[in-house]
DNA sequence: CGATTTTTTGAATCATATCAACGTACGTGG
DNA sequence: CCACGTACGTTGATATGATTCAAAAAATCG
């Protein structure tokens, strides 16, 4: 069940079998069914999810009742609404699952006594965030520099998997396309 | 000289005299003329700077000549291309000033060995890029999920001072726009 | 003041959104 | 296991909104 987790911890900060052991104390399993929500918008979100299994998605929904794709997550990746999580402000984001899904949860409480007790934990915490702030970095300068032909080319090649994965139109709302013009950009792409 | 930068320290992390004196040694003021470069593409990024001063951009250049700014800066925050800077890699984004500015740098070496000497740091690193985080992650969604005229209000409401400092311009390259769109949204915003 | 940069305006063009219809695949219940 | 219903993707016609190019007006700097 925790493999994965601890795989990814140690790649990024190797850890003693004891400290392993007393992480895993702070860690609680769930599973989600496809369409369940992790998360409301409105809700308080009250743990980090580090994703065992499965796919999930992050957005918001506008006045029009549109879906908005803020991210996505697979095994490996992290999901939250992070403002939420440290603040305790009401989320705007929901968070819901793709696929089933198998979690790791990380409370508030945990992680902060998790930051506390264990400094490697912090250093995981700040790759984590790092890498998480770089991938968006490169997603801001694709959307804001880049034709969208390569934008949709950028993103099959960063992300393989979520392109086989989740149904087009989920791609579509994360690139800020309708359904209908990332269709159209596909047609144009696969014609050369 | 650096005043701002430690008020800033320490309000994220109070430090003892001590530690505020041994930081100290590691940082390297720098003063840089409006137009002068701190980083240019293609070079590698070898610090992290700490604006005391004045005002920075960060942009790409694409094929046709055009700047996308992916970042200002102005007093109090921290400007860098992060990738560049953690990877060695040479940099995707070019980093000049807006107005005449001062520096406090922060090298590769100087910045790991800060992390290993003293844990206060890396707390400090770790609350930096969160927040760097969640403010571009407000920004991406407002990309996706708002009309123009509302993320244009969201940007004079969130940052007043960078509005009334740099030409309008440069606020269109940074919300990926035409100077002149942005011009007409103005206009719209301002007839009501 | 003169030179340069910045902003505004207008007209034509291009790209994306919208609305509607259709075809297909998929999963579910009968 | 089949049939039906739902979700998904594609296509077309039209509308909307942003870009482009050109020029003029306004603001800023030396």
């Amino acid at each position: 069940m925790y493999e994965l987790f601890f795989r990814n911890f140690t790649k990024k900060v190797p850890l003693t079998q004891e400290e392993e052991a007393l992480i895993k104390t702070y860690l609680t399993p769930k599973k989600l069914r496809k369409k369940q929500y992790l998360l409301q918008e409105g809700d308080v979100c009250k743990n980090i999810a580090f994703i065992e299994a499965g796919a999930l998605k992050a957005y918001s929904v506008d006045d029009t009742g549109n879906e908005h794709i803020i991210q996505f997550g697979i095994e490996g990746w992290i999901i939250s609404d992070l403002y939420s999580f440290l603040t305790g402000e009401p989320a705007t984001y929901n968070i819901d699952a793709i696929e089933d899904a198998e979690l790791i949860l990380i409370s508030k409480s945990a992680h902060e006594e998790l930051l506390l007790k264990i400094p490697k934990y912090e250093t995981y915490t700040r790759l984590n965030i790092t890498g998480a702030y770089l991938a968006m970095q490169k997603r801001l300068t694709s959307i804001i520099s880049s034709p969208l032909a390569e934008r949709y080319a950028n993103f099959t090649a960063l992300y393989p998997d979520i392109v086989q994965r989740v149904p087009q139109h989920m791609i579509a709302s994360y690139m800020g396309l309708t359904p209908e013009t990332l269709s159209r950009v596909r047609r144009r792409i696969s014609a050369k």
